[in-house]
DNA sequence: TTGCAATTAAAGTATTTTATTAAATATTTA
DNA sequence: TAAATATTTAATAAAATACTTTAATTGCAA
């Protein structure tokens, strides 16, 4: 019995384990953004910088609850914060990422 | 106290509730192909359409596995089939679900 | 030292996801 | 019709984790 397989006239494309890799760190980014709550947070931050309670108006929850979730984007490298006196103003940290929203954002979202 | 709050001189931009539902059900989509397998089967699919078999040569699990990880992207919508003989034939659903998969792989692979 | 913004910790529950095994369906070919 | 191939389905069981809530804590400013 052979391994080899028909693949539409092509040879076999066997995924090298850099590819591997990286395939397994974007699904990673996805999960962390696969959260409702996080991912409209990160719709929010496409345009501005914001506050924990400038997200919580926005999202209805407790600010521990938009705090936690704030502090998961941030363990993953998915955004960035700065702070001034008593606020700490969160913002996308890569451009990358903020491209793949803003892609998101105009193929799925009514209203751009 | 208010529930204004300022935001960085912007009115406030409460999401509404069909914003919301569409945050939602891209959170979905994301989660759904936020799996190591489903995303590498998504990868192999830009290109080609592909039956279980060529799938399996790629990602190295049982077919019954590879399957199950199908059967969740079809019901999803992600993916549809077409049926020859012994074989179906798995693709992208949807113009806008592939250009998302090549923004992120235009964006995050190394190789392209 | 009082109050506001935000973080952290702890807790507990609920849910979920995932891979494996085995059996079943459907189609082709001998 | 029987055997072989491709795929699906079902059932299970472990593992993992994901979530929100509550309460306590930190840092800064007036």
């Amino acid at each position: 019995m052979e391994n080899q397989q028909i693949n539409n006239g092509q040879e076999t494309q066997t995924l090298s384990a850099d590819e591997n890799e990286e395939v397994t760190a974007i699904a990673a980014l996805l999960k962390t953004m696969s959260h409702p709550i996080r991912l409209k947070i990160l719709c929010l931050l496409q345009d501005n910088e914001m506050t924990v309670g400038d997200i919580q108006s926005e999202v209805k929850t407790t600010n521990a609850n938009v705090s936690q979730h704030l502090s998961i984007l941030r363990n993953h490298g998915i955004i960035v914060y700065r702070k001034d006196a008593n606020f700490i103003y969160n913002r996308i940290a890569d451009n990358r990422i903020l491209k793949l929203i803003q892609t998101m954002h105009d193929l799925f979202c009514s209203r751009h």
